[in-house]
DNA sequence: ACCTGAACACCGTTCAAGT
DNA sequence: ACCTGAACACCGTTCAAGT
């Protein structure tokens, strides 16, 4: 009678997918690699045959993450509306698995999801008739704001109500200032800390209406 | 005959300074408690007499390292251009001692220097005439713009040489890729990865072009 | 071919002890 | 009051050994 198997062989796909498991339950992506060995029942070390080290499974790891905003995404005729839904997936994808900090050290993953999204953005800008440098350039900006937003918004965006309690700590250590020193501050101190959501998109709005021809 | 002091005694001052000093050098803000404490001539846990933790330490450091964006800093009676300039310095700051990504994942410092960036932003949104509303929006926007892109700068901006040779290896990667299935990164393949203090000031002019009023 | 387990060279932090 | 040093509970990674 057959053996039952234990557990699945380790491959690149199982490792990646155990680690986007620990890093929802953490809400950090900062995996050790002994918390991952055991969350997949084998030693630690048994890792490093499928991945050099952890900066190449932390890039995989990455890109992995980053699937949801490239699967299913249709090219519509409207280019501006495709940069901006893509970008938004991007961001709704590293938030919900906390892999943006990841990305922003790791550097550029070379992945598939990643190289998917280059092309449908480049192939965006250039629907809409832009030269190429200011495509490249509009291309690079955008990144950088939706990754660059996404880390910073990473640590905060995990639970609505505990949210909403660091903002009004922040809001309180602000009216705790000297009025005379920091008047603007006391003046729109109700006004600080919007949802990160629309303060992410009003700057993608202006970035998209600025750099893409009308 | 007086003793030699042997070395200064410790405070917040000398410990921050010695971790940009440590960071500078290394090309990373990701200074070890043992490190400092070499550094410093003194046990590794002396530091936890003046900090609560190594986060509380970091936010410091983080702060310290934007000396140089606020230090007179002079405002005009433009406020678009304050804004630029105060994001140029802000940028400048933190890839010279590469904290951008330390602040990134520390969070806020609600130190002198952060709080004083705020005040000096705020301001220049209120006398652009900006409702309370947006001019909250934009600060928001514009800090997450700057320190964000900054975060994914930092790792590169070290030495002109090697982001070059970084940059070719990278557009060697896009030059390898079936030219069918990514013909838009192929079309543009020589345009990206521009200087990346261009591409932010791109974004930072689009930006500010957008959310202030003309 | 793939995984194990000991080992190495590190971490941040606590706490009793020194001065 | 301030610093030391041992100790604790961790890290990522290598490498010989097992199967």
């Amino acid at each position: 009678m057959p053996q039952k198997p234990a557990r699945q062989r380790l491959n690149r796909e199982v490792i990646c997918a155990a680690a986007l498991e620990l890093a929802a339950e953490s809400g950090s992506a900062d995996v050790s690699m002994r918390a991952l060995g055991e969350h997949l029942g084998v030693d630690a070390t048994a890792v490093y045959r499928h991945f050099a080290d952890k900066d190449d499974l932390m890039r995989a790891v990455g890109d992995r993450a980053l699937t949801p905003a490239t699967k299913g995404f249709a090219t519509s005729d409207d280019p501006a509306d495709d940069v901006r839904r893509m970008c938004t997936g991007i961001r709704k994808a590293l938030l919900k698995n906390q892999v943006a900090l990841l990305i922003t050290s790791a550097g550029p993953t070379r992945n598939a999801n990643e190289l998917r999204i280059t092309e449908v953005m480049l192939d965006a800008f250039l629907r809409a008739g832009m030269d190429p440098d200011a495509a490249a350039r509009a291309y690079h900006v955008l990144i950088e704001y939706t990754v660059g937003s996404a880390s910073l918004d990473a640590p905060l965006s995990r639970n609505a109500k505990e949210r909403k309690a660091t903002y009004d700590t922040w809001r309180r250590d602000y009216r705790a200032l000297p009025a005379d020193e920091y008047p603007a501050i006391h003046e729109l101190v109700g006004h600080l800390y919007p949802s990160s959501d629309e303060v992410f998109s009003t700057g993608l709005s202006a970035l998209i209406a600025q750099l893409m021809p009308a």
